[in-house]
DNA sequence: AGCACGCCGACT
DNA sequence: GTCGGCGTGCTC
């Protein structure tokens, strides 16, 4: 054989060790390359692999294929140091891709976020004391060396703040040999939570379920626990306990939050019972955070790792438990690329590191109420409240018979301004919801009835009327507020319809005119800061009235608070989505749990329309648990999750009309199976979202069938063209 | 995901 | 005549 120039390796290296390697690319599969010989890749093990003409990481996932010629295979090289993902993680993404129907290549990139938590570590160039004395002996320098003589190494900077001295003194006694440069590694290493920095103080029942799940974790097997206790009643201290136990036996721990609760204030309640906040892991840390989590869970130096979904996705190899707070949120629901459901796929993850997991809440998702029913899950209830507060009284206004045509009040029903009114006599606090941002949800023309929309979504601009503006709240889309109809050109008859917080506030302003009164939304609070203002206000007792959207509702303690408004208890509703009423019920419940924390009891008025609907009855009974019976009832009757399966296909491009006939194709070459019905395709509730046109399949099937295997056959028979995107949703939790 | 290849509009 | 727009397709 003649040597090749251009392939010299075939000729001149006899046969190297073949692997599989998997890149982070949404690829069929892992791609075969050649691996040095006599080096020990095993699966996990994290290469760089020429791909193109370029390099990307990649991780051996397996034996080589074999189906692609020798000739052709690259050599991949294992990275310094050896680094390795855990098999476990391994198991866990295959797991997820063929859970998710997504290729493992797409689901290998989100374990992989930090690109650079892989490169050869920085080293930082710091001074311990050398062993010339200088000549002249300065006051600043004496106190430099007096700090140094304690052997640690410091940078310029930090050695000239703990001596305070400027940094041009530490550089003379560098020039003069006094400092000598050594290195630190990249990063300070996270400091070790102290399993007993507190003891806790729990109650009997606290006491009991701290035990089980304490007696869980030291088991060090896969099982799994309902944390199940009102508002108040001491979930995260009971837990905690579970974590103390982890430490003790030298595990990681991994608390995942749904986004909007990871805040400070958790953070500090960790550190007070832990000593250390724990490390942070969700989507707007910095790329020098990242790399510094990342590499701290993969050697093992993070314990305790508090993070959104994509954490579950870190690569720990000693995890001892894990625990997903606030179970319920659909903020779990991981909606764009790889959809999947965080709190699904914890208790794979879970199974897969052999730990147990905690789900906690005070209103359970009716999937993880009935597998702790049916005794899948331990079922640990917490009923008792803090201190001698007492559950709220819940009462229903029927917004029906309240109706009067000639009252100026649109909002606030007169049983609900009677109660403000003695509230505020009492000089107590109140708060008015309204899962609404902005003043008027919907605007039209009197003229001609022209419904202003927008451009690029299908829904409603909604008006901001501090702002002046219109704004879409899919897209973020936004005009001046005209004054003529862009249609019929009229002037002045625009109309605002419905409310929202802002005409709210306008209404409370017009009866109770020296209230002092807040509005909480995502767009009036420009950020945790500013939330945590009005929030602070409102403890102090500066504001009188909060009038806010679902950022009001997660726990605060207001001890003045004895009112809870619910101005439209009906939004949400039951507009075929499966999981409306379960979502009415948890948000106001959650609500009704602001009411009355001290030794006040707390009042609740819910206005409707449908007084006899199971969520107000379970509301005002607090009744939760026939509430869930009668939904699992419905459930069951309907095939629904739990107890059938669902799948959704979502189609969406630019083009609308490539997009319905590809979404009409999939309709047409439905495999038919036993057990399966495909409904659709009918567009999506928004069927324009961002500029893209979007239709939906449903597929039904009975719980028994391989849903899996069903979507793969079935996307498998149709050719998708490049500009449409074909989505999967397994498990859709909303069929937006 | 990148990156190249490819086929149609406005410029030195 | 080219430079370059981004649609389509491939990467072991």
């Amino acid at each position: 054989m003649r040597r090749s120039p251009l392939k010299p390796e075939t000729v001149e290296l006899a046969p190297l060790e073949r692997a599989g390697i998997l890149l982070p690319l949404p690829l069929a599969g892992a791609y075969d390359y050649k691996l040095p010989r006599g080096v020990d890749a095993p699966r996990g093990a994290v290469v760089m692999a020429p791909l193109g003409n370029r390099e990307t990481l990649g991780v051996v996932w397996g034996p080589a294929e074999g189906t692609v010629g020798d000739n052709r295979l690259k050599i991949a090289q294992p990275l310094d140091g050896a680094p390795r993902l855990p098999e476990s993680l391994c198991d866990f993404i295959d797991w997820v891709a063929d859970y998710t129907v997504n290729p493992p290549g797409a689901i290998l990139a989100m374990a992989l976020r930090s690109r650079t938590a892989f490169e050869p570590e920085n080293l930082r160039t710091a001074y311990v004391k050398g062993d010339a004395l200088p000549a002249k002996l300065s006051e600043a320098r004496k106190r430099a060396l007096a700090v140094a003589d304690d052997g640690l190494a410091r940078s310029v900077s930090g050695l000239a703040e703990d001596a305070n001295v400027t940094p041009a003194v530490i550089r003379g006694l560098i020039a003069a040999g006094a400092l000598k440069p050594t290195s630190l590694p990249e990063f300070a290493p996270f400091a070790l939570p102290k399993a007993d920095f507190t003891a806790p103080r729990l109650n009997d029942e606290q006491a009991g379920a701290a035990a089980h799940l304490r007696q869980a974790v030291a088991d060090q097997k896969f099982s799994a626990h309902l944390l199940d206790g009102v508002t108040g009643s001491g979930k995260t201290e009971v837990y905690f306990e579970a974590i103390a136990q982890a430490l003790r036996q030298d595990r990681q721990v991994l608390i995942l939050l749904p986004e909007i609760a990871l805040t400070v204030q958790f953070l500090d309640r960790f550190a007070a019972r832990f000593g250390v906040r724990p490390a942070e892991w969700h989507s707007d840390l910095s790329q020098k955070e990242r790399r510094r989590t990342f590499r701290a869970v993969m050697r093992g130096d993070a314990r305790v790792v508090v993070g959104a979904r994509s954490s579950l996705f870190l690569p720990f190899d000693e995890l001892g438990l894990i625990i997903v707070d606030e179970e319920h949120e659909q903020a779990f629901k991981q909606q764009d690329g790889a959809i999947y459901h965080a709190r699904d796929m914890a208790v794979v993850r879970a199974r897969f590191a052999a730990c147990p997991l905690i789900l906690s809440s005070a209103t359970p998702s009716l999937e993880t109420f009935i597998n702790a029913q049916t005794g899948r899950y331990s079922h640990l209830k917490l009923h008792a409240r803090h201190g001698v507060a007492q559950m709220p009284c819940v009462k229903i206004v029927d917004l029906r018979r309240e109706h009067n045509p000639d009252d100026v009040a649109k909002w606030l029903s007169a049983p609900l301004r009677a109660a403000l009114g003695e509230t505020l006599a009492a000089g107590e606090q109140a708060i008015l919801f309204l899962n609404r941002r902005g003043y008027a949800p919907l605007t039209l023309c009197e003229a001609c009835g022209h419904k202003l929309t927008c451009p690029n979504c299908s829904s409603w601009l909604v008006e901001h009327r501090y702002k002046k503006r219109l704004a879409c709240h899919q897209c973020g889309y936004e005009i001046a507020a005209p004054s003529a109809c862009p249609e019929c050109k009229a002037e002045g008859t625009l109309i605002a319809c419905g409310p929202g917080v802002e005409r709210v506030a306008e209404e409370l302003a017009h009866f109770f005119s020296d209230a002092r009164y807040a509005i909480a939304s995502s767009d009036t609070m420009h950020g945790p800061a500013e939330t945590q203002g009005a929030i602070r206000a409102m403890a102090k007792g500066e504001i009188d009235v909060l009038i806010g959207t679902q950022i009001v509702a997660k726990g605060h303690h207001f001890p003045q608070l004895t009112l809870v408004g619910v101005i439209d208890a009906d939004l949400g509703g039951s507009d075929g989505d499966l999981r409306a009423r379960e979502r009415t019920f948890q948000l106001l419940h959650q609500v009704s749990g602001r009411a009355g924390r001290a030794e006040k009891p707390g009042l609740v008025l819910l206005q409707t329309r449908n007084p006899d609907d199971a969520v107000m009855a379970a509301l005002a009974s607090g009744d939760r648990d026939a509430f869930y019976a009668q939904e699992a009832e419905f459930r069951s009757r309907a095939g629904a999750p739990p107890y059938g399966r669902l799948a959704a296909v979502i189609v969406s491009g630019y083009d609308g009309d490539t997009v319905r006939e590809i979404a009409r194709q999939l309709g047409k070459f439905a495999p038919s199976a036993k057990d399966v019905k495909v409904w659709g395709p009918t567009p999506a509730f928004y069927a324009l979202l961002r500029g893209q046109t979007r239709e939906r399949l449903l597929v039904q099937a009975a719980k028994g069938v391989d849903m899996q295997a069903y979507m793969r056959a079935w996307l498998a028979a149709v050719k998708i063209p490049a500009a449409i995107r074909v989505a999967v949703d397994v498990d859709p939790v909303s069929f937006f």
